[in-house]
DNA sequence: CGATACCCGATGTTTTTTGTCAACTATAAT
DNA sequence: ATTATAGTTGACAAAAAACATCGGGTATCG
């Protein structure tokens, strides 16, 4: 199991725009210095963010991009679902000849996983973007 | 972030080794068949397991492996550890240029992560392999 | 000795993740 | 209006991780 900087990068924006954007948007090209981050990389993580709604964008001159709610309404899990799709995805299955076939619900394991996402999901719910501000 | 096969082939094989293993040991053979593992691939997590000291093997006809210890002393952690080195790897940090540089002491992420891997190391250690076997 | 089953290193394939590119559209400032 | 800035979009490419196979070994039982 591991995390992926998609996650750790999407975070990353989103924390410099609620930092920065105070005095209006804030352009990719400035996050993108100030975190050390690939630039065109970054571009396509804030349009996930775009598309999942937790960012607003202004075009031309002095554009960039704005939290579209406060910080206090953003979960960490928002962010990671907007760019992954799934906080914590669950592959809980095997290959049976050539088809993949996936845990029924006998399944203990599935159970366990399951359980486990519930876990981190909740952990993630429970941390706001402005609870890291502090 | 997603689990991987491999730690759920792993625990589908300790669970098996564990319910079958009381008239002797449990072939790999077996083991693919029943639970429709690929072969050669589970023989490596076998491999790993046993370098982890969770499972003995015992080789030549009707051999095959047993738990090294009992089913209430295994966690879930263990089993993970062993196939994947950390149960959750933590990847915080950004690329300056071209050397990777990690997180230093000030950055809010790492806390957050770190705060997560507890969190999931902590649900896995609290699992055996005995309670999943009721 | 022969059949079985673990041992082990090398290699190959597929999928996911990470990163790049180029052409386009909207906006503000001049 | 022109130009520079900055987001939009889709396709592509590279790298890494995950998943899987292969082949030649070694130990053990009958």
């Amino acid at each position: 199991m591991r995390m992926t900087t998609q996650g750790d990068y999407a975070l990353r924006c989103i924390l410099a725009i609620a930092y920065k954007s105070a005095k209006g948007p804030v352009a990719i090209s400035r996050i993108v210095e100030e975190e050390h981050l690939p630039s065109d990389y970054t571009e396509q993580l804030m349009m996930k963010l775009r598309h999942g709604k937790l960012v607003k964008s202004v075009r031309g001159v002095k554009g960039g991009y704005l939290l579209n709610r406060h910080p206090s309404r953003i979960t960490l899990k928002d962010v990671l679902e907007a760019v992954e799709g799934q906080a914590f995805k669950v592959i809980c299955g095997h290959k049976n000849g050539r088809k993949k076939k996936m845990c029924s619900g006998e399944c203990v394991l599935k159970g366990v996983w399951m359980g486990l996402k519930r876990k981190i999901d909740g952990y993630l719910e429970n941390k706001t973007i402005a609870s890291l501000m502090k």
